[in-house]
DNA sequence: CGATTTTTTGAATCATATCAACGTACGTGG
DNA sequence: CCACGTACGTTGATATGATTCAAAAAATCG
């Protein structure tokens, strides 16, 4: 019978499965396959799964929490460039296929549970599954198309516009991501975002 | 004996093949299956192959010449999304699934030359070489990845960085397009490109 | 509760936009 | 092949959105 953590790893398993299953179709089959060759892990808050500098070999999709990934400005100043809440994937991928060393930092913003995919095993259950190529695909292409659009909104918004329209689209999110890091996702800093608000009110 | 058109159509099909060939392998099989599904079209000028608005209900990829995909602003402002050059893909991506209107045109600033992979056939063509699926996924990775470096020089430089930075990595390509679409696509105006340019000399 | 992190406020400053005018180049039709 | 018109590029004056810095206020955490 299986105890606690091994029923908690089932469920994490299923999110990604059901994930899958939204873009293409799996046999039983297949899915033991991809569990097979996936594992969780667990992000504590501020840890980071990637230091900029080291080589990514890993993708993450994250299950339940938030992923942040940054770089570091030769005067120290961080930028976001992505936010990865539930249900998304996220990795440097371009290390990842070269093996270079990253640009990027990922960091959790939350105590967050990721599904791993290790370098190691990529190919592998590329080969064995081939569905989770076009999975990829959808998956890439959904991305690439969301920034964009996100590239479109910085040229043609105002940094007060962009707050606003994020903050109409995404307010849950805004609720958990402290306001200094929101500040830089949208192209700007922490005390403009606050001029900002203070207006609203 | 094929005529000089025949020979033309064969040798810009044969850049696709190449293309492709750089991130999959194909049988003999597999290249005559594609070659049977995709065509070529010349478009002129200034000639919109994608008008916003209207449903996207193609891929194109670039042979020879420059595209680009821009947006309007309320105020009548262009916004320049991408540039496509020779190998480039370039579709609303998000229009060609959805079928719904873009909010993007695209637009050839030469005489350019594409491949046309129409919406009626591309899932068709997916069925028929599998292949294509993993290609895909690793052209819609790059570009995902290239646009998320973007957005990092969009943030962690000024336009003058940016503009420099375009200028040395592009200088053929900088040279092909009117200064205020590179002004466009770098997110700022003619005239400060104009005040860039006039410090530099 | 104290210590640290995050947010706010205000004043000065800077990067870039806007507008308007002028200069230049280029392509088309006569 | 010239002339003209339109599209493109430049320049300068002024305006504005956003940054910087410094300090205080508020929130969060051990």
């Amino acid at each position: 019978m299986p105890h606690s953590l091994e029923i908690q790893i089932l469920i994490m398993h299923t999110e990604l499965l059901a994930h899958i299953k939204r873009f293409v179709s799996l046999t039983p089959e297949e899915e033991k396959i991809v569990k097979g060759y996936v594992h969780t892990q667990d992000v504590k808050y501020k840890e980071l799964v990637l230091k900029s500098g080291q080589v990514c070999d890993a993708y993450y999709f994250v299950v339940k929490g938030v992923l942040r990934m940054y770089t570091l400005t030769d005067n120290g100043t961080e930028h976001i460039v992505q936010f990865a809440i539930d249900n998304w994937w996220m990795s440097d991928y371009t290390s990842f296929d070269t093996q270079k060393p990253s640009l990027f930092s990922i960091q959790a913003l939350e105590p967050t549970t990721v599904i791993v995919i290790d370098k190691k095993v990529q190919e592998i259950i590329f080969q064995e599954v081939p569905k989770l190529e076009r999975y990829f695909r959808l998956i890439f292409q959904r991305a690439y198309t969301a920034t964009l659009m996100r590239v479109h909104f910085i040229f043609s918004s105002s940094g007060e516009a962009r707050y606003h329209h994020f903050n109409n689209s995404f307010p849950e999110f805004v609720q958990r991501i402290p306001q200094y890091m929101l500040a830089s996702y949208l192209g700007f800093t922490p005390e403009f975002l606050s001029k900002i608000r203070a207006k609203k009110i």
